[in-house]
Parts: structure tokens; C-alpha cells; sequence
DNA sequence: GCTTGACTTCGAGTGCGCTCGAAGCGCCAG
DNA sequence: CTGGCGCTTCGAGCGCACTCGAAGTCAAGC
């Protein structure tokens, strides 16, 4: 019934449970490069997830969560993947994507306070009205 | 050769520079329902923007960059459009996509911090081999 | 009066990031 | 030894928000 988790590994179901993404998304990424490398097999296929794959899948979370687009994921990893040598452009394509959410969490910010402006009027007009 | 900007009003070419919309985007909304109403015509059935207009599509734009669904424009549109009487409904929509956002901005802040980490580790490993 | 070009409508296409379904296999309980 | 679950792969489908192209119209300049 139950698919016993390999000795030092979890299950696909496990990582999802521990990750919050879906099996399918999990699938998803392996399939489209975004892992650091493939994930490991049991002999019958099945994937065996390590604490390796599991901090990378967090960090690709981060990445993805600050609004990073999974080609960019892609380019990251397969600099990462390709060993020592390229720390300068990894720090670059980071620095450059910090940079990128710094500006458009300053928009976003600027936008609200236009926002709340607007509901402070509401706020006011229904005040007045209660009065 | 060039459409006249009737008195009053502009082309949308006109209103597209201003808004930084383009004019596809701009017959988009209005399509879509999310114009306050539906924009004026002239005789020749081009459209004329009057500064109401361009008012209502900057506070669309605001709502829009912090995140905010077409469908959820759509109803805060539906909203003003059907007259005074809401406002309650009005600033509750508001007041709840203001607390999405504020959510949003601490979550993507926090994993900025993250990735600020990493940043930092490259750094300290460039400094080293530099030494 | 003819060309030009910015406008009109309508509907189809695009890019992104998943999300889902179908078909098949292996392992374990009963 | 059989039922059934949870995994496998593959490819198609979806929701969102535009984005674009085609075909036609109309006013102005030459």
C-alpha cells in the first residue's frame, strides 16, 4: 500500500508535504532543469528525495516566491550545477535579482500609499455620514 | 493624416502615452468591463478620453500593480459604477486587498533576506580567493 | 478624388506557470 | 493470487493578462 521511504531519503509525497508544492510540481521542476540534479531512484523508479534536494528546492522556492521567472531558476541552477569556477556571475544574476525586487517592492509600496489615501476618503465620507 | 483631439479630450494614442498603457490594453479594459463607463465616442466612433477617464485608469493601474485580479478590478468597478450607497462594500474590498498586499510585501521581504544571505556568502568566498 | 495612416471591431494567439488525466507498473494486505 | 494504492511517464489543458493581426472606415493632405 504504502510506499516505504527509502533508508536517508523521503518520498516524493514526503518532500510535497514538506515543501508545500504539489507531486506534480515537484515532477514539474525536475523535468524543466530547475534541480540542482536529478533526483535519486529506488529500483523501482520511484524518486528518493535527500536534505540536499530539499534545501535547494527551499531556496528555488525563495527565488520563485521574490518573482524570479523560472527560466532565470534554470540559469542559476545550471551554473550551479556546472561546479566551482562561475561564484562571480551566480553573485551576479542574485545581485541582480535583489536589485530587481528592491524596485518593485518600492513600487508596490508607493502604489498602497496611494491606496490607503483612497481609503481614508471612504473611511471619512462614511463617518461623516454616520454623524 | 493626424486625428484631431476633439476639444475636451484626447485620442487614445494620447491617453496610452500618458498612462504608459498601450491603446490595445486600453480597448482591453474597456472591453473587459473595467472602465468606470464606457469611454466617449466621436462622430466617427473614435474614442475620447476626458481627464476623468485618465483618473479612473491611473487608480486601475495602482490597483493592478499591487496585485490585484481583473475580475476583482472588475467588481470594485461595478461598484462605483452602480452609484452611492456602497461605499462600505467599496472600502472593505479595499481594506482587504491592502492586507493581502502588506502580507505579500513582509513574505517577499522575508525571502529577500534569504537570498541576501546567499548573496553574502558568495561575497565572503570572492574576498577569500581574491586574498 | 486618391493616398495615407490612425483609428475601429472581432477573434485568435502568446507566454507563463503550473495542473491534470490517462495508461501502466510494483508492492503489500488479505 | 488478486485488489488497490501510489507511484511512474507523457502530453494535453487551463487561467490569467494581455497582445496581435486582419479587415474595414474615415478625415486630412496633396
Amino acid at each position: 500500500m504504502t510506499v516505504i521511504a527509502p533508508p536517508q531519503g523521503l518520498t516524493i509525497a514526503e518532500a510535497s508535504e514538506r515543501t508545500g508544492l504539489t507531486t506534480h510540481t515537484l515532477r514539474y521542476y525536475e523535468r524543466d532543469g530547475l534541480m540542482l540534479r536529478s533526483v535519486g531512484r529506488t529500483s523501482s523508479g520511484h524518486r528518493v528525495y535527500t536534505e540536499r534536494d530539499l534545501t535547494w528546492v527551499r531556496m528555488l522556492t525563495r527565488l520563485r516566491a521574490t518573482g524570479m521567472p523560472i527560466r532565470e531558476v534554470k540559469a542559476y541552477a545550471a551554473l550551479c550545477r556546472s561546479g566551482d569556477g562561475n561564484e562571480t556571475e551566480r553573485l551576479a544574476l542574485l545581485q541582480n535579482h535583489r536589485a530587481r525586487v528592491l524596485s518593485q517592492l518600492a513600487e508596490v509600496t508607493e502604489h498602497l500609499g496611494a491606496i490607503d489615501n483612497k481609503i481614508g476618503i471612504y473611511q471619512s465620507a462614511l463617518e461623516r455620514a454616520d454623524a
